[in-house]
RNA sequence: GCCCUGGUAGCUCAAUUGGUAGAGCGAGCGGCUGUUAACCGCUAGGUCGCAGGUUCGAGUCCUGCUCGGGGCGCCA
C-alpha cells in the first residue's frame, strides 16, 4: 500500500487503500461493536491528526493497540471512508497497526496528553514539537523563511552567503562572542602581556558575527541586489522575551537605491509574507488566532493588504509630547526612542507597522547616510535611518541608506572615534565605484512572533540560545 | 546589568495566626460509550529547589546560593 502524507490522505478520495505513518495524539476506546478503538495520529505535515478507528478483530488488537499512548510511533494500513462520527470528515479504517516505537514509562512522558506550559516545554525543547503549537510555530517558521526567499528571489535578489566567523571588529552591532582554539588554561602571551592571538586557529583575533551587512554590502556594489539570511550573534546580556545571543536575521543590500526604496522593499516583503501564509497555513493560523492570540488572523489581512506607514522622527517626537500618555521618559527632539514611545506609535496612535524615518545622527551607526540639514524639519542634523515598527514586537526591522560619499564617511569615522585602517576593504567601495544604496536588518524571529502572536521569542526558534540557556 | 516575582506529586496549582501536605489534569486498573478537552470508580505517586539558621516544632520566618518567569536597558 502506498505510503501517503497525513496531509494528503485528508485531500483523497473515500475508498482508497493507504498506509500512515506517524505519532499518536491520543486515543478513545469504546465496547461498541465488540470493542474499537479511536487514535489520532499526527505526521506533522498539518495542523490536524488523523483518526484511525482500529477494531476489535485486527490479530494484535488487545496485546498491542489498545495498550497504545501518546507518544507512540505507528504505521498503519487501512482504507480511508467517509467518518461515521463528528469532528472529522474522513477517517482510516485501519486493516493492520504495526507499532514502531512504544512510550517507555507513560507516567513520565514528558509531553502527555495535557496541556503544559511553555517554560516547561522548553525545558524539553527535544519533544515539544510533538505538541499543537510547537509543530504549528515550526511550519509557519518555514513558510515565512520560504516567502522570504522567493519574494527577494522573484525581484532578482541573490541570496549570499556571508561568514559566520568573522575577522572584522568593526561590525558595530553588539558584543561578540570570542572564537578560539587557544588553550584557557595556558594562553600565549606577547610579550606586553596581551594575549598573543597569533598563535590562535586564525593567527588573529576572531568572532562569530554580529551582522552581515558590511560584507553584503561588498556584493550589493557589483550585484545591485543581494541579501543575507542566516544566523548572527550577540553577546549581550539581554534578557527579554524579545532577544536571542543566536538568532536569524534577513538582511538585503540594494544599490542605485535610496531610503525609500528600502522601506518599499520592507514593506512588500511584510506584505507578502503576511499573504503567504494566509494562502498556505490557514490550518495553523486558525490555532493561534484560537488559542494564543484573538484577532491574529484580522491582523495579517491588514498588513497583506496595506503598506507600511512611513513618519518622521521628528514628527514622531512632536505625537509623543502631545499625547496625554504618561511616558516613564519624557520624548523630546534627539532622544533614543524608548520601548514605551515605540509601542504607543505602532500600538496606540497608529494601530499596524510604522517606518520611523530620519533620526538624529548622534544615536546611529556611522555608516548611515547624512541628511541634509533640516530635512523634514527637524532641529538638528540627522541620518536618513529607519526602523519600522509593528504591534506586540516593537522593533522589528532596522535599516538605512548607506553613506556612499568618502569624505563624509571619513568625517564620521573619525567624528565617531573609530579606526579608519579597520574599515579599508569598506571605504574601497566608496574609493572605486561609488553608488548610493540602502538596506536592513529583519529580525526573523521578530517576524515569527508577531505571525504567530506568540509572546515569548524563545518559543520560536527551535533550541533557543540566550544568556544561560544553551541546553540540547 | 538593574527592578519585580516564583520554585510543593509527571504537569498546573492549593495549604488559614509556624503544628511534619491536598486538588485538578496526566498515568495504571476496572466500568460505560462511534469516541473526539469523553464520562464514572479505584490505585499509585512528594527529604515542599539546595545549604545553613531561628524555634519544642518550619512548605510557612531569616541568610546565602541556584534555577525559572515578567519588566527595563542594549538591539533585530
Amino acid at each position: 500500500m502506498a505510503w501517503m502524507k497525513v496531509k494528503d490522505a485528508f485531500k483523497a478520495d473515500p475508498g482508497g487503500e493507504l498506509t500512515i505513518k506517524g505519532w499518536v495524539r491520543t486515543k478513545r476506546d469504546s465496547k461498541a461493536d465488540g470493542g474499537l478503538s479511536f487514535v489520532a495520529v499526527n505526521d506533522g505535515t498539518c495542523f490536524d491528526s488523523i483518526q484511525v478507528v482500529a477494531r476489535h478483530d485486527i490479530s494484535n488488537y488487545e496485546s498491542e493497540i489498545a495498550k497504545l499512548n501518546t507518544g507512540c510511533s505507528i504505521e498503519v494500513d487501512g482504507v480511508l471512508v467517509q467518518s461515521q462520527g463528528k469532528g472529522q470528515s474522513v477517517e482510516i479504517q485501519a486493516t493492520e497497526v504495526r507499532v514502531i516505537g512504544w512510550v517507555e514509562d507513560p507516567d513520565t512522558y514528558p509531553v502527555s496528553n495535557k496541556r503544559h506550559s511553555f517554560e516547561y516545554l522548553r525545558e524539553v525543547a527535544h519533544l515539544r514539537t510533538r505538541t499543537n503549537t510547537f509543530g504549528a510555530v515550526a511550519r509557519v517558521r518555514h513558510a515565512l523563511s520560504q516567502s522570504v526567499h522567493r519574494f527577494l528571489d522573484e525581484q532578482d535578489y541573490y541570496w549570499v552567503h556571508t561568514p559566520i566567523v568573522t575577522g572584522s571588529d568593526c561590525e558595530g552591532a553588539g558584543e561578540m562572542f570570542r572564537v578560539s582554539t587557544l588553550d584557557f588554561m595556558n594562553i600565549p602571551k606577547t610579550e606586553d602581556g596581551e594575549v598573543d592571538y597569533s598563535k590562535d586557529f586564525f593567527g588573529k583575533e576572531t568572532n562569530l558575527t554580529v551582522s552581515g551587512q558590511l560584507n553584503v554590502e561588498t556584493y550589493c556594489s557589483s550585484l545591485s541586489r543581494v541579501y543575507t539570511f542566516g544566523p548572527t550573534f550577540r553577546a549581550e546580556n539581554s534578557n527579554t522575551s524579545r532577544h536571542l545571543a543566536e538568532f536569524w536575521m534577513i538582511e538585503p543590500e540594494l544599490a542605485f537605491a535610496d531610503l525609500h526604496d528600502d522601506i518599499e522593499l520592507a514593506s512588500g516583503m511584510l506584505r507578502r509574507c503576511a499573504s503567504d501564509l494566509l494562502e498556505s497555513r490557514m490550518d495553523d493560523l486558525e490555532f493561534f488566532n484560537l488559542r494564543i492570540e484573538k484577532g491574529l488572523i484580522d491582523r495579517l489581512k491588514m498588513i497583506a493588504e496595506s503598506p507600511v506607514k512611513t513618519i518622521a522622527y521628528t514628527d514622531a517626537i512632536k505625537i509623543l509630547e502631545k499625547s496625554n500618555e504618561k511616558f516613564e521618559y519624557q520624548p523630546s527632539w534627539g532622544i533614543d526612542m524608548q520601548t514605551e514611545h515605540e509601542r504607543y506609535l505602532t500600538e496606540k496612535h497608529f494601530k499596524q507597522p510604522v517606518a520611523v524615518i530620519n533620526y538624529p545622527k548622534d544615536i546611529k551607526a556611522f555608516y548611515m547616510r547624512l541628511n541634509d540639514d533640516g530635512t523634514d524639519g527637524a532641529p538638528g542634523r540627522t541620518v536618513a535611518a529607519m526602523d519600522i515598527l509593528v504591534p506586540g514586537v516593537g522593533e522589528m526591522i532596522g535599516g538605512s541608506q548607506r553613506e556612499e560619499r568618502l569624505d563624509v564617511l571619513d568625517g564620521r569615522i573619525e567624528e565617531m572615534d573609530l579606526n579608519k585602517d579597520d574599515y579599508w576593504w569598506y571605504r574601497d567601495l566608496r574609493k572605486y565605484g561609488t553608488v548610493p544604496h540602502a538596506g536592513f536588518g529583519l529580525g526573523f524571529e521578530r517576524l515569527v512572533l508577531f505571525c504567530t502572536g506568540m509572546q515569548n521569542i524563545r518559543d520560536v526558534i527551535p533550541f533557543p540560545r540566550a544568556p544561560r540557556q544553551a541546553d540540547f
